[in-house]
DNA sequence: ATTGCTGAATGG
């Protein structure tokens, strides 16, 4: 028998990929605007018009109450035709439904406007460091600095080869977003036994709900400590052969933390099926793509539709009688020498993270504006791609010229 | 979405 769990990665398949090799920078930028398609006239005319006629309510997201009903039936299925189009009831209500869009796009969460399910928990951390620049990021993600690049792809294949070391990676083609979530779902079923039998694993999908939003993550590595502790351990490769300082620390330290946070949840049956394909918008009933039934099939599973692998995987996270995550550890290496600078283990402080996860989503959910970086954290905007165009810092630095200039007056 | 909505993390 060939135990050794081969985690796969899906790799889309589609019309376009077929077509050409093209610059993989460049495809992002086409469509900045959604309405490019209506004229700014058009758009003026169709205002006025429901501006007189009135009724833009705005539309609560179906976020909807949890009765205490089984969770079979309840999953909310859209509609669609055989042909997988989607119908459009009247036809004729187009242009008022474009108006509301567009409306809603002058006051939509920043979750919204970028059109994201989820958050990523790089995403969380990037934020905590700057959350000016993670948005400079989504918004320009071209020029990254080629020396801070590099350091990242080290880091990157330093990773991938540790993978390595614990499983093959099997590339499975995949069609539909369906079919890439159940990759993921049947890695986690790869995982869990080896995780039974006390092995170690690397790359462990983790994700779920923290307050109200989806949040999604992948955990480097999960193994036993001597003292027989489920621990987490999450590699950090340096280009420099130096301990990181507080500023980065912490954004580690959240980084684990959530990660903890998620998995615990997993593990004890918090993620509800359903809660996923709402935030997910997945369709449930989808038929798997063959490429994955096949790779379902070798781990001796038979499965037809998403659902299926949904359920199974939250049923074994659930019953599997998995340990919830006891350590948390930080490693750091030297990407010169591949020398060990230094561990740390991170106290798991539930109360305080779910007080900064409360306030770094307050941004996504659109309750407040984003948040530079703070005075004395401006030794980051030294090395950041987008100081020379950065309005927090313009701001701050005329605030602080003017506090300067107020001293001085006194 | 009658166009359509992400591998996450990589490091500072």
């Amino acid at each position: 028998m060939m135990s050794s769990p081969g985690k796969c990665t899906p790799s889309q398949v589609t019309e376009e990929d077929a077509a050409a090799d093209r610059p993989p920078c460049e495809e992002k930028r086409e469509d900045e605007d959604s309405f490019s398609d209506i004229s700014d006239s058009e758009l003026l005319q169709l205002q006025d018009a429901a501006e007189t006629g009135g009724s833009s309510l705005p539309v609560e997201k179906n976020k909807q109450p949890e009765d205490g009903t089984s969770s079979l039936q309840s999953v909310d299925v859209r509609t669609e035709t055989n042909n997988g189009l989607y119908q459009d009831g009247t036809g004729k209500n187009i242009s008022r439904d474009f108006l509301q869009r567009k409306r809603k796009t002058e006051v939509e969460t920043p979750l919204e406007k970028y059109f994201l399910k989820y958050v990523t928990v790089t995403n969380i951390c990037a934020q905590l460091w700057c959350e000016q620049q993670m948005v400079y990021k989504m918004e320009q993600p071209i020029l990254a600095e080629p020396e801070k690049s590099a350091a990242m792809s080290e880091g990157s294949s330093i990773h991938l080869a540790r993978e390595l070391e614990v499983h093959d990676i099997v590339s499975v083609t995949t069609q539909t977003r369906e079919d890439s979530w159940a990759i993921k779902c049947l890695n986690i079923l790869a995982m869990i036994p080896v995780l039974q039998a006390g092995g170690k694993i690397r790359e462990f999908p983790v994700f779920g709900e923290l307050d109200g939003l989806f949040v999604v993550g992948v955990i480097d590595e999960l193994g036993y400590s001597s003292k027989g502790e489920l621990q987490l351990r999450e590699l950090k490769t340096r280009a420099s052969p130096t301990l990181p300082r507080y500023g980065q620390k912490r954004s580690h330290e959240i980084q684990v933390s959530l990660y903890k946070l998620l998995f615990d949840g997993m593990v004890s049956g918090r993620l509800q099926p359903d809660v996923f394909m709402q935030h997910l918008k997945l369709r449930p009933e989808q038929g798997l793509g063959p490429q994955v039934k096949e790779h379902a099939m070798k781990s001796g599973l038979t499965v037809s539709t998403f659902r299926d692998v949904l359920e199974l995987t939250c049923l074994n996270l659930t019953y599997s009688d998995l340990p919830m995550i006891d350590s948390l550890k930080l490693e750091y290496c030297y990407q010169g020498d591949g020398s060990l600078l230094g561990c740390d283990e991170v106290s798991f402080q539930k109360e305080t993270l779910l007080q900064q996860v409360t306030f770094y989503f307050s941004y996504w959910k659109g309750l407040r504006d984003i948040q530079g970086v703070d005075i004395e954290d401006a030794w980051k905007c030294r090395m950041c791609e987008y100081s020379s165009i950065c309005e927090w810092r313009a701001q701050k630095t005329k605030s602080i010229t003017i506090q300067t200039l107020n001293k001085r007056l006194k």
